[in-house]
DNA sequence: CTTCTTACA
DNA sequence: TGTAAGCA
């Protein structure tokens, strides 16, 4: 997957090797290394340093990006976690809009609430 | 020639 | 962030 040389990313990028090893040390992005120590990147790692860009440009420091690829592994993690529980996107949007209609006390326990394959989907949900 | 690390008028 | 130095 990574094979292009920093010069490479630098052109792709518009970024200079300065800000670009800069970058890998804030852990915005992590280039392998080659038998030589050459660091080696990936079309991931280019599109990450274009992100990084744009999001400089919107004012947000080193740090405020950090916690945004930190949040967006979070969330990733946790659909991963839910996909495993054998639950798709649409069953846990599913759920929470139950869950919802149901505190307001809005709505009475419907179809879905007494329906014993929704409530085991709850449980794992809570786990 | 390209990249790496370290350091700083 | 730029840039120079000394290696690999």
């Amino acid at each position: 997957m990574s094979v292009l040389p920093i010069g490479t990313v630098m052109k792709l990028t518009d970024l200079t090797a300065r800000q670009i090893r800069y970058y890998e040390q804030q852990e915005l992005i992590k280039p392998l290394r080659n038998e030589g120590n050459r660091r080696m990147y990936s079309l991931n790692d280019v599109d990450r340093l274009l992100e990084i860009k744009d999001y400089l440009d919107d004012g947000l420091n080193i740090s405020g990006i950090r916690e945004v690829y930190k949040k967006q592994s979070q969330l990733e993690n946790e659909r991963k976690h839910n996909l495993e529980k054998g639950l798709t996107d649409s069953d846990v949007r599913k759920i929470l809009q139950d869950e919802f209609l149901n505190i307001g006390g809005l709505k009475p326990p419907s179809s879905s609430f007494e329906d014993p394959n929704n409530l085991n989907n709850l449980n794992k949900l809570n786990h």
